[in-house]
DNA sequence: CCAAAAGTGTTGGCTCTACACCCATGA
DNA sequence: TCATGGGTGTAGAGCCAACACTTTTGG
C-alpha cells in the first residue's frame, strides 16, 4: 500500500509553522500527523497529495513539491505501508479550513515547537524543514510563501525567519535586486511611518538562482 | 505495488558510464531498463534496493541514495506499480557480473548515449545525472566512485568528466588541499613519466563540503 | 635526450562584508 | 515634533580566476 503525507508550511505570526491534523483513530489515535492517506489505485501521486490536502485543509492548490519516500515497515503496525513525503507552501494561512471529520481537528504549529507525531512524521518534518532552508538558498521558492504583493522588508523577514540567522538589510537588498527576482509596483504601503514600497516576484514559478 | 529501480553510476574507460539490463519478458520485452524489482512484504525499501543490485549486478555493496518516486499509473501497463528510484555508485565496474535469469544480459552505456528505455527509466536516467552533478559540488561523493588511492589527476577528470567542463589544475587543487578532504599516501605510481602522488579520501562517507 | 604526465605561484579584478545615518509619514 | 519603520553608499579585505613553465621519470 502507497500513502502520501503531506508537510504544509506558511508564515503565521511572523513564525514559519507547519500544519498538523489530530487523528481520530488506528494505532496513533490521539496523536498529531501530517494530513495524509493512501493514494487510490490508477492515481497520479501529486493528484493523491492534493487531494488528501484540499480534503485535509480545503486548500484548492498550493506549491507542491515531493520531498522523499519512508518505507520502513515498522512505521505502522497495522500494514506495510510505503509513505511519499510532499512538502507544500501556501501564502495564506487563514485559507486553511477544519479537516474532514477523518481527523479530531487542525491546527498550525511553530516549527520548532512541534508536538509528539504520529508514525516516522518527526523525520519527515525534519527532511521538510533541511528542503525548505537550502531551497530557500538557491531558487526563488519564497514567492509561493509571501502574498502577491509585499514590501521588502516582509521579504527579508522572510530569509531571517527560515534561515535563522539576521541578514545584513543593504547587503541583501543589493543583491536581490541586482537578480531582478522582484518587480517594483507602482503603489506602496502606508503605515504611522515613512510608505513602504511594494513588490512583486517577476516569476511566479520555481527558478534556480543563487540567492545567497 | 512498489517496486526500486537503481541507476548504477560508474567510471568506465575514462566515461561516465551506467548499468543497463535488458528485459526478457513484459510489455517492455526486449529493451533495456535500469535493475529493479517489486519490494517485498515486510521489506525496507533501501534492502529491496541492495537486494534487486545484487540480483542483477553481484554487487555485495554500493554508495545508495534514494532519488524520486515516480508513480504515474500508466508507466507500467499492467498495473499500477509505484517505483522508488535510487541512485548507486561503485569505484569498480569491473565487479559487476553477469545479471540473473530475469534479464537477458547486462551492458554498462555512456550517459550520453543511452538507448531507448522501458517505462519512464529515461526520466530516471536524467534525474540520477543531474543529483550526482550537483552533489559532486557541494560534497565528497567522489570517494564512492574512486578506488581506494588514485592520484590527483585521476580525481580532478573525475570532476571534469562529470561536470562537462574543464577544471583549472592549479586553482582545483589548492582549494582541495586546503579542505583537507585528501590524504596524501607514502606511496606513489611509477610510468613512463614523472612518478604521480597517490592519494586517498579522508573520510570515506558522505560529507557536505563546499566543492565548487 | 625525448616524450609524457606531474607539479607548482603570483597578480589583478572582483565580490563580499561590515557598518550608521537620513527620510517620509501619521499621530 | 516625535515615533516608527523605510531606505541608502563606501571602503577594505578576502577570494577567485587567469595564466605557463619546470620537474621527474621511463624508454
Amino acid at each position: 500500500m502507497v500513502a502520501v503525507d503531506t508537510v504544509l508550511f506558511a508564515i503565521k505570526d511572523d513564525r514559519l509553522k507547519t500544519y498538523l491534523v489530530e487523528l481520530r483513530g488506528g494505532p496513533a489515535r490521539g496523536k498529531w500527523a501530517f494530513p495524509g492517506g493512501l493514494v487510490r489505485a490508477g492515481e497520479m501521486l501529486d493528484d493523491a497529495a492534493r487531494r488528501e490536502l484540499r480534503a485535509s485543509t480545503g486548500l484548492g492548490d498550493a506549491y507542491l513539491e515531493q520531498l522523499f519516500t519512508f518505507g520502513d515497515p515498522s512505521r505502522d503496525p497495522r500494514a506495510h505501508v510505503v509513505s511519499v513525503a510532499y512538502m507544500a507552501l501556501i501564502s495564506d494561512p487563514a485559507a486553511v479550513g477544519r479537516p474532514s471529520e477523518k481527523y479530531v481537528g487542525g491546527e498550525w504549529f511553530e516549527v520548532n515547537e512541534l508536538p509528539p507525531l504520529a508514525y516516522d512524521h518527526a523525520q519527515m518534518a525534519a527532511y521538510a524543514l533541511k528542503r525548505l532552508k537550502s531551497k530557500l538558498e538557491y531558487t526563488n521558492i519564497a514567492y509561493a510563501l509571501l502574498p502577491k504583493e509585499f514590501t521588502f522588508a516582509e521579504f527579508e523577514e522572510l530569509y531571517a525567519l527560515i534561515l535563522g540567522r539576521p541578514l545584513d538589510r543593504r547587503n541583501f537588498r543589493r543583491r536581490v535586486m541586482a537578480m531582478g527576482l522582484l518587480r517594483l509596483l507602482p503603489h506602496t504601503r502606508r503605515g504611522p511611518h515613512r510608505p513602504a514600497a511594494l513588490y512583486s516576484f517577476a516569476q511566479q514559478s520555481l527558478k534556480f538562482i543563487q540567492m545567497l
